[in-house]
DNA sequence: ACATCAGTTTACCGATCGGTACAGAAGAGG
DNA sequence: CCTCTTCTGTACCGATCGGTAAACTGATGT
């Protein structure tokens, strides 16, 4: 039973339902601490409400993660970066199917989002004063996203520069439903949001591959199947 | 002059050029306070920071702002209120020409938001925890904007349906851009994407009126004229 | 049994938060 | 001149901020 090569801190008790609140790892906090940034923000996640939420005391926290709060959201950036990386980012560079990997995009963001009842960290870093102190990672972030996009059109057949500006467009109306679907409290409003751009993204495609562009109906769901 | 120990009440009596920053009003605090809000949140913009950017003491805050914090902010979103429905919202209802008043609408927004330099308070405070506390009025602002589009553009001819589904695109839109504007640092991306609403919004009154739909090449700027 | 060390608890730090109290200064009117 | 109102500087409040220090707990390997 190695201290040594196994996962650092505490395997914990493998035994019964023993452990509902004290053994924690980094890695299983994490999710707990972007819920709490993304809840209050960067500056106003405190300590007592990370606190709270994880249960774990200061001294805990900050013996988890020695640089403070600054780590922690660095920690959860360096978390939401893998997981678009490898559930978005990266389908859409390499799937040899294009469609499929832009449909499953749309899909994922419809998921990871909760369909607009979740908030974009990232853009909400974006826009608040914290934006200065992960501004690379940020920028990093978008970039990343809107060149996968234009990747998986290109390859889909569109034109490098309509790839691109189908692919700003993209991104830029995903981060403005999260906020408008949160200003307006309106459910459907992201569901919406990401209907349009299936559609919108399968036309460019048809076109590109000179199919025949579908119709709003049969692709009002066109990003779920 | 001065007293003993130190000058209680206003050393800053220069002369008579008078008083370059003593007489303030509450409007004419307004657009600083608005711009601290814009910078900082609403949790972030600390009695500190307001202080210094007006250059009022607390005393003179409170004197204004009886309410403190809560009621800057509160007048300042009825002053954006106010300005939105003057130079934009009512002209979209009422403008004899509605596709004039999408045109401006487009300009003002460029103008308001600095081409993306700029935040919009209400979507900021939509995606911070502020939004409980202004809930009705952030989502009264963004309703009443998607709804004055939408009443422009049935006005020009648009299918009701379409013209709501539009007017919430368009507003999805430049909040949007506003996010990834400021996350990428990208100076062009906010026009691109008002140029891309230009000309999505010429189309659908093109072909509500029977018109040609206008070319990307000769409408990019089309909202501008 | 013992030392070790990951993890936790608790108390505490200085700084700053939003807000209050109040005395004093400036300006207007008599 | 005096007074009244309007505005402003300052000291202060309790609460909370992010962060630190160190004693403690408890399972582990030897």
């Amino acid at each position: 039973m190695g201290s040594l090569g196994a996962p650092p801190g505490r395997p914990s008790r493998p035994d019964g339902a023993g452990a509902l609140r004290a053994p924690q790892t980094r890695e299983a906090i994490l999710p707990l601490l972007a819920e709490t940034f993304r809840e209050h923000g960067y500056e106003g996640a405190s300590l007592s409400a990370i606190s709270r939420r994880t249960g774990l005391g200061k001294g805990s926290l900050y013996h988890f993660f020695p640089g403070g709060k600054e780590e922690m959201a660095a920690c959860v950036l360096t978390e939401i970066e893998a997981w678009f990386e490898a559930r978005m980012f990266r389908p859409l560079r390499e799937d040899p199917d294009p469609a499929a990997a832009l449909r499953a995009m749309l899909a994922e963001t419809d998921g990871y989002f909760r369909s607009g009842r979740r908030i974009c960290l990232v853009g909400a870093f974006a826009l608040s004063t914290t934006r200065d102190a992960f501004a690379r990672r940020i920028d990093a972030y978008f970039a990343a996203w809107r060149d996968a996009v234009a990747a998986a059109l290109a390859r889909g057949g569109v034109a490098e520069a309509r790839a691109l500006d189908l692919a700003e467009e993209t991104v830029t109306a995903i981060q403005g439903a999260l906020v408008t679907a949160s200003a307006l409290q309106d459910p459907g409003l992201f569901g919406r949001t990401i209907a349009r751009l299936a559609l919108r993204l399968a036309a460019a495609l048809g076109e590109g591959a000179g199919r025949p562009i579908p119709t709003v109906v049969e692709n009002d769901l066109w990003f779920r199947s």
